[in-house]
DNA sequence: CCAACCATGTAAGCTGTTACATGATTGA
DNA sequence: TCAATCATGTAACAGCTTACATGGTTGG
């Protein structure tokens, strides 16, 4: 089963704490983690989805007690190997922001080591991804750009740079 | 008619030089647009829509030429009314991406005041977010974060920040 | 009492993905 | 000649958006 950045989402909140759907709705809407839609035309689809692939696990619903989603064994397994995937460039390119979801719920992982390695793939990928811009600039591709061209790809370059930034400023914190 | 980000980047290529669809996934398999799939399966279908839509004219067809596609006038009008628009922050939060596309398709108007209004623009949503992020961070639920949400936060804050940067030398550049 | 919010869902429709299919041309 | 690349498409499917539908609870 393929799980969509959502999918990981919604399993990452529950796993920290068991929620409702309105709950998991709410925190899209009222925190940073706004990119995801707090649509229930997607939030509910998603969950039962989840569900009914043995992810999580609707507890409550029968005695008539507010039901909230639980994460089952599969699930802690599946968000485990997720989580300990290393970041690749590719992912740079086409999804960041699953890259800090994942760097996010690394906190529930006791093992630093595991944020390390993740922090330091992160790195390496940001290093390669931004070596390819620039050589894209210089190439006769990137000296034939114009103005705007050229502009937007050097903001793309300082975002990639500030998150290289960030990441070294991070891995001191996580002491390494 | 709902245009995507991937219509007005196919729209905005085609503008600059007519092209075939072959050309047009090459640009996005070879160039940092790469962010675009070039698969087949979305390139061509969405050639056809901008087409039926009188976006488009495929022309040379007819004389066992190869095939380009052309911008017809409600392209073009349509095209420039996207381009005028101003940044919104909600844009921000949800398609950053989009927001340089259209900047790096400024390129083709000549006014350079309308470029300098999409930077001014730009700032602003950009000084809204960045102040939301703050606020958020200083709030009783941001204060609550654990340090790897704390850090994500942080790191977002720190692209929106290098963009900021970015408007401001944009801006010089533009002489504003 | 009435508006706002809590709370969960379904249905139609559009985009894009993956995979398949086809055939021409070019360079080693 | 054979692999790679040019070149264009279609079909099945998954996911998300928008809009609709429903009903309970709470606070001013």
């Amino acid at each position: 089963m393929q799980i969509t950045a959502l999918g990981y989402a919604l399993i990452g909140l529950v796993r920290a704490e068991p929620r409702s759907g309105y709950a998991l709705r709410k925190v899209f809407e009222d925190t940073p983690m706004g990119s995801f839609s707090s649509s229930p035309g997607s939030i509910y689809p998603a969950l039962k989805k989840l569900a009914d692939a043995g992810m999580l696990e609707k507890r409550g619903a029968e005695s008539g007690r507010k039901p909230v989603f639980h994460i089952t064994p599969l699930g802690e397994s599946t968000m485990r190997a997720w989580l300990e995937l290393p970041v690749t460039s590719d992912e740079l390119a086409h999804a960041v922001d699953r890259v800090l979801l994942r760097f996010a719920f690394l906190q529930d992982i006791q093992d630093l080591r595991v944020t390390r390695r993740f922090l330091t793939s992160f790195e390496t990928a940001l290093g390669t991804h931004i070596e390819g811009l620039e050589i894209y600039l210089d190439s006769p591709d990137g000296r034939s750009l114009s103005r705007h061209g050229r502009l937007a790809v050097e903001n793309g370059l300082r975002g990639f740079r500030a998150h290289l930034d960030w990441v070294a400023d991070a891995l001191e914190e996580f002491g390494s």
